[in-house]
DNA sequence: GTCTATACCAGGATAGAC
DNA sequence: GTCTATCCTGGTATAGAC
């Protein structure tokens, strides 16, 4: 890893910590293991630091849904729709519970999270970028994808969007709760498993 | 209102607005209208004026169960629950809307909603404050409350915490993506019907 | 209790040697 | 590309006159 990359990597880990002003450019330096002055011949400033975390971030994001095996939001859901045709309560909770873990540890994601809680009203991006990929994007997807359900007859017919919802939103509320409290996983876990189970028992038709 | 009271009110403002740190002692002796070496014989730091923010905010939620005609945790629930005996879809709508645009507009909620979002991860006692009055006791009430619905046949029996987190966890998400955009707050009661009248339809036993 | 003046320091950033 | 030395600004806080 150069110096550069290790620079945004210990600013990110600091910024996601102490905040975008409660971060001074020698605790960066400190954490890189550089003197101060020594940082400006990688960035010409903290802001220009900040910037390429948002770029990172950014890049890293756009490969998420690749990751966790979920279409991108304007691709093709057909597969994905396929996959959950035969969808058991077992396969719901391993896939809320898949997504849940991710968001909640992988480097990236937690530290944007956080990062974006603090500095969301400061910054326009971050709070675009935040309001897009915790809301906007994870309940459109989450409405294609039941929209479907309930057109293959798996769900029962209704309202898509409220489904999706409230399938969502106790995800995002147990993240709020369990954010930064990463030895409590498991109560989160278990708790997310009722809501999903009561999920299941609402939408789910009866085999 | 004395001097001093309005120098916690507009340092709330700001810190609600621009932080903690982003805010100098300067900024709200301006908002006051003062010099800011004056404000020093009205609070020995800035850290006493942010403190002193926190007793107020404090004092304002302990009245909130009362002024929204909910019952404290701790409190006895039944003459809440008798009012809730015959509930329609338009009680139901008419009290999470209240309580809703209560959280979005009261002056000392709504700005301590975005403060604390900014400030819990470094101060532990917005982040326990946050979490009790956001989460906790939101959830562990409205849990309350369902559980004897479900006891009096009002809603079918299960699950009431599951119940509580699926009325709530909506509500808890568009506060998220709403806050700060007091402009669009009819586009999130439309949503926040929608969810209503969803959670009516499944848990509301059929006269 | 408000003002002016000032002390003090931390943080962002640059210059120039190696 | 790292260092030391230094500049400059802005922010917290105090002293003392009115």
């Amino acid at each position: 890893m150069t110096t550069k990359e290790r620079i945004t990597e210990e600013a990110l880990t600091l910024f996601s910590t102490k905040g975008y002003k409660g971060t001074s450019v020698k605790n960066i330096a400190d954490a890189v293991g550089i003197k101060d002055a020594s940082l400006y011949k990688h960035f010409k400033s903290k802001q220009e630091i900040f910037d390429s975390i948002v770029e990172l971030i950014s890049a890293h994001i756009s490969d998420l849904s690749v990751r966790l095996g979920m279409p991108q939001y304007d691709s093709s859901y057909e597969s994905a729709s396929d996959f959950y045709k035969n969808l058991s309560l077992e396969d719901l909770t391993a896939l809320s519970r898949k997504v849940f873990v991710f968001y909640l540890t992988d480097p990236y994601i937690s530290r944007f999270w956080k990062l974006a809680h603090m500095e969301q009203y400061q910054n326009p991006q971050i709070y675009e970028m935040f309001h897009r990929i915790f809301m906007e994007n994870a309940i459109s997807y989450q409405t294609k994808l039941f929209d479907e359900m309930m057109k293959q007859g798996v769900f029962y017919a209704g309202d898509a969007r409220a489904a999706a919802i409230n399938f969502y939103a106790p995800i995002f509320l147990l993240l709020n709760m369990y954010a930064g409290q990463e030895d409590q996983v498991e109560e989160a876990l278990s708790i997310l498993d009722r809501q999903v189970e009561e999920f299941y028992r609402i939408y789910r038709v009866k085999l």
